[in-house]
DNA sequence: CGGAATCCCCAGCGATACTG
DNA sequence: CAGTATCGCTGGGGATTCCG
């Protein structure tokens, strides 16, 4: 079902990095390498999939130097800009409540944990 | 990397049906078996750990009434319906910019295949 | 330096059957 | 009706190696 648009979108941003390699530029194009190391634990395939599947979507530009050794830089594209805006307001979000969120898990966790504990008794 | 809070809530929206489902309820509570009929398409048991996932985060209530049959109602928390409000905003952007993007992969697309037919020309 | 290619593992999800 | 339990696969993603 929802074979809607949004579902398009919804799918690119459920890829476990899209978010953090979009919010990792925002300012001004940068080169491939830098960029890795800002997000330090991406793999370098993972990098290179995750930047094609957004410049192919129209939201991050690609701007090669045939120099030697090359060089590749990497920006946002308006489109690009609109949605890290988006991004953006949700991280505040997750930030404002992340604590909030985690807590409510530790209670659901012991409430879980409880039954167990009475089973252990007898 | 990016340990921080934000990261988690990003986990849990990356899930396939998480955005579906909270979307799916935001007026009152709502039985399971609607709710699943709505979602169409969804497998029960995807649609039992995403709302387990949300009622753990917080952001979903469940309640169980011990009749026969049983009868369990699910409804957004007040945490839950702010982050349905942002999520709504990133819909309706969707919407907006959906038929941009699908167009920006085809272009991206057909690029990409001409240098084939290039070589298949010769 | 930026990236393509290859190998491999295992979590996510679907399908199916069973239960209180 | 609203789940839990079990099996099986596929594909996302990591590690490594090679290339211009």
């Amino acid at each position: 079902m929802r074979n809607c648009v949004s579902r398009d979108v919804l799918d690119l941003l459920a890829s476990k990095w899209v978010c953090l390699v979009m919010g990792a530029l925002p300012n001004g194009p940068m080169r491939f390498g830098v960029l890795r190391r800002r997000l330090d634990g991406i793999t370098q395939k993972m990098l290179t999939r995750t930047l094609r599947d957004l410049e192919r979507a129209g939201l991050v530009d690609r701007q090669v130097f045939p120099t030697t050794p090359p060089q590749v830089e990497y920006s946002l594209t308006p489109l690009g800009q609109d949605l890290v805006v988006l991004m953006e307001a949700f991280r505040v979000w997750a930030e404002k409540h992340g604590e909030e969120i985690s807590e409510a898990r530790e209670r659901y966790d012991a409430r879980a944990a409880e039954p167990v504990r009475a089973l252990n008794a007898r």
